[in-house]
DNA sequence: TCCTGGCACCTAATATTTTAGGTATTCCAC
DNA sequence: GTGGAATACCTAAAATATTAGGTGCCAGGA
């Protein structure tokens, strides 16, 4: 993964993230709806992202089974640098004003960020 | 600000982000380093962005001055719902996990986050 | 006045992405 | 076997993004 993905791209990873492994037909299909995209289209898609690394691929029969190279933790970190210089505190500022979270799921960001924390401390106390 | 920006329109908003308004030259001056573009590269780029409304413009005497439309903000969330269907926390669990924050800048997002949840509490019981 | 530098504006070449048609092969049902 | 369906593979057109050359205008200094 060097490359960044394009708009296409994405939508397909974002496919193969869910299902974590799938055939031609399997992303075409949960893309179609929304898309309306031929078979070839992505067929030819993924044959691009897998020169590029973006995916691999190994065979099953006759048809071969992608899954995806490139995280979305990979993405996220490339967009977090490229848009924000890294400042993951700017980012997470701007989600709160643009995302309206109820309270429930602010306590549970809250929550979240808590346990990372302890865990932090618990492990330099252990000296890891 | 419809079309989504692509990878060398970004980078000129990140610029106009950071100045709020400026010619193609400040621009182009910024981005030169990095990327050794043509000044007339920046220009078409700029008019290009002006017709897809993610810049607009204003003459100041011969010269004109261009400021974002679109926002980080913007392009943030419409990063999270293509890319996390809109969970913020899937998002930062994932940031978590692949910056490296410490302890410190953790202290600082709870507290971001904990300054948001009382915000809201006291909006509700003032019943706004 | 004349020249020079800075700019908008026009134009187009190149690169990349996006799309899908056509062919060949294989497997399964009949 | 034969026909049809599903697939990989090959190819290229169309759309879009990226890059920069060239022209002409105007303002300010010589």
């Amino acid at each position: 993964m060097d490359t960044a993905p394009t708009e296409r791209e994405m939508e397909i990873l974002k496919v193969l993230w869910e299902i974590e492994e799938g055939s031609v037909r399997d992303v075409h299909e949960r893309l179609q709806k929304q898309s309306g995209l031929h078979f070839n289209t992505i067929q030819t898609q993924l044959r691009i992202m897998d020169e590029k690394e973006l995916v691999a691929h190994r065979r099953q029969g006759r048809t071969f089974l992608y899954r995806p190279l490139c995280t979305r933790e990979q993405v996220s970190s490339r967009f977090l640098h490229k848009v924000y210089d890294g400042a993951v505190s700017e980012l997470v500022l701007n989600m709160l004003s643009s995302e309206k979270l109820n309270a429930k799921e602010l306590l549970e960001l809250e929550s979240i960020i808590a346990q990372a924390r302890q865990k932090k401390s618990r492990n330099r106390k252990k000296g890891k």
